[in-house]
RNA sequence: GGCCCCAUCGUCUAGAGGCCUAGGACGUAGCCCUCUCAAGGCUAAAACACGGGUUCGAAUCCCGUUGGGGCCA
């Protein structure tokens, strides 16, 4: 039977294949004049609809391409376009290319991209890991920096593995790193009949076939491509049988699967951030598309649902690439566009290879409760195979949703380094107002036991003053607790490290102290920083102590800690009373002692 | 094993043929500041995996080798 015959709808596959192509070449002859309307579309606040957006687009006639245009952008774009384009398309196609519609006609079933979509589409068999949450964060940045639109879908067809705590887990990662999706969740399981329809719809194209092998059959085909050494690859038998005839095998209930007939040839996209990529189909051979019970294949799913959800951009895990031709070939074969793929690296752990489980801390919800900020979280990650392209390190979201492109992500795998992780959160804790921090930091105190939110929010702008005393010295919301709990009420423990360094002499350590409480004693309020500082020191040098020991004295007194902000500003934020008390105790602790 | 991806300081990266005696950042070491510790400032050590091409010229382009990783089996 001839089988063009039975295609007719071939026609709609050649549009198929240049809408691929254009998006780039378009994005040479565009790109590089109009900064403006860029910025005016930033301006633009994400819509409901891409409606508003349509609008602005239509003026800079490439759609997507001028607002990809960040600095940097079209460079990338022009020769990876060229790359792709040579000795496929002459001048002539080029040019005519260029001069393409911005949209296809409306009863179509594809568009151009007047309106990006990206998706995160993950499978709720864990919590939200590293990987997982920067895959999601490049998605989200990209819809926030072009204004386009972020789906979320859980692909929870493996019923067996995915529970509803799961995906509440994966919910709550990434409601703390605040990437918010603007549709969705959409759930890959309840579309199982959608997925089936679209199968049968291959059948019916003569783009897939029944295939009736038995195990055994196909197990034996298997062990003769090993005993050539040549991979195994489906030998397509099947596909000989007469399509009435199978028609009736399938009604009579013989067992079977579903397989996509791959054509002859090649299957090569322009990926954005590795390039021109190609798989021979030879080597992909007529795979499974529906199982014989009915299920849906992985593969057949992801393209089913991201045509349907109109998906232009696939950002996704490097690991993705070799079902990448498999999913092109069935966007093909069904008549949709093909979308732009992106395939970003994978995290490593220190060991260089994936990050998993086995590296230890790989939940986005351990750094929360590591005490890390989300924003410091999310520029960390964004870090990771992705650059600004200039100096800078420390970004705030805003930032990085302006500067990000996809152009930009790096081809290869970053391992996860936690120093930096713990610097930027340092950063981006002394960035933030003692209020903010304030807000952030209530609970870890609570949480630790330091005092009570009451009692917090009883002396609210001094919690603030003492937060914004205390964040250069922190890394985490943890290190917050640790330097800010001696400026409570309540006894103080002192730290051997302290006593060991500032107190190991004792007649010292006490004669310091002395000072220190005739000093307090003379002190009418604890109010002018400059003022208490050049009396201690007069008063220090008349008694003959050096008055740096003093200080240091006090500051073992009482936070019991050797490490504290400035000693003058911790007595005023302790207050004259706690203060005086603790110098007390210290004194009587060291006459004890020693 | 097959296919694919990747290769710049320990780590994250800049680098689109001359701007590179390779820049920045984390980390490391030292100095300054200083009542401690941070923060901040300054300085230092630290990299183009290797081999062939192409070119007047290569970290940058091509080929190979090696190494790492991923997917499938």
């Amino acid at each position: 039977m001839d089988r063009a015959a039975r295609l007719p709808d071939l026609a709609p596959l050649a549009v198929a294949e240049a809408t691929v192509a254009v998006p780039l070449v378009l994005g040479r002859k565009v790109l590089g004049h109009d900064r403006e309307d860029r910025a005016h579309g930033m301006a633009l606040e994400r819509g409901p609809s891409g409606l508003g957006r349509l609008e602005f687009l239509g003026r800079g006639r490439g759609g997507i391409d001028v607002l990809s245009s960040a600095p940097g952008h079209d460079r990338h774009e022009r020769s990876r376009a060229q790359d792709a384009v040579e000795g496929e398309r002459s001048e002539d196609d080029e040019l005519h290319a260029a001069e393409y519609p911005p949209a296809i006609g409306e009863g179509q079933t594809m568009t151009r991209p007047d309106e990006i979509r990206v998706r995160f589409a993950p499978s709720p068999t864990g919590f939200l890991h590293v990987g997982g949450a920067r895959t999601a964060l490049f998605n989200w940045l990209w819809a926030r920096h072009s204004g386009g639109t972020f789906v979320l879908r859980i692909e929870d067809t493996d019923v067996e593995r995915s529970t509803e705590e799961m995906i509440a887990e994966i919910l709550d990662g990434l409601g703390w790193l605040g990437l918010d999706w603007d549709e969705g969740p959409h759930y890959q399981s309840e579309r199982a009949e959608r997925h089936r329809e679209a199968v049968e719809s291959l059948v019916e194209a003569g783009r897939a076939y029944p295939c009736f092998c038995t195990v055994q059959e196909l197990e034996a085909e298997r062990e003769a491509a090993i005993a050539r050494k040549a991979a195994y690859v489906y030998s397509g038998r099947c596909r000989s049988i007469d399509p009435e005839e199978a028609a009736r095998r399938r009604e009579a209930g013989e067992s079977h699967t579903i397989r996509f007939e791959v054509p002859a040839g090649d299957t090569a996209w322009e990926d954005v951030v590795h390039g021109r990529t190609a798989f021979e189909n030879d080597r992909i051979g007529d795979f499974i598309v529906l199982r014989s019970d009915g299920a849906p294949v992985y593969n057949l799913a992801v393209t089913v649902d991201d045509m349907d959800m109109r998906i232009t951009h696939v950002i996704r895990g490097d690991d993705h690439i070799s079902n990448t031709p498999r999913q092109i070939l069935l966007y093909r074969a069904l008549g949709a566009p093909v979308p732009t793929f992106a395939h970003v690296p994978l995290i490593l752990g220190p060991d260089k290879s994936k990050l998993s489980k086995r590296h230890g801390a790989v939940g986005v919800t351990h750094y929360r409760d590591r005490g890390y900020l989300p924003d410091a979280f999310v520029n960390f990650l964004a870090l990771l195979g992705w650059s600004p392209g200039d100096d800078r390190e420390m970004m705030t979201r805003e930032e990085l949703v302006e500067a990000f492109t996809l152009e930009r992500i790096t081809g290869k795998s970053a391992v996860f380094d936690t120093d930096k992780l713990e610097w930027l959160n340092g950063q981006h804790l002394s960035a933030m107002s003692g209020e903010a921090i304030a807000e952030r930091a209530l609970p870890w105190f609570v949480d630790e036991g330091v005092s009570s939110e009451e009692r917090i929010r009883d002396r609210w702008a001094w919690f603030v003053e003492l937060m914004e005393l205390i964040k250069a010295r922190s890394r985490t919301l943890g290190d917050l607790v640790r330097q800010g709990r001696p400026f409570f009420p309540g006894e103080v423990e002192y730290d051997p490290e302290a006593v060991e360094k500032f107190w190991k002499d004792g007649d010292q350590a006490r004669a310091a102290l002395a000072v220190a409480a005739e000093w307090v004693a003379s002190q009418p309020d604890f109010d002018e920083l400059d003022r208490m500082e050049s009396e201690l020191r007069s008063l220090a040098e008349e008694r003959g102590v050096s008055a740096g020991k003093v200080m240091q004295s006090i500051r073992v007194a009482i936070t019991g800690q050797r490490v504290s902000p400035g000693i003058f500003e911790t007595m005023a934020a302790m207050g004259r009373e706690v203060v005086e008390e603790r110098i007390e105790a210290a004194r009587e602790w060291l006459a004890e002692g020693v």
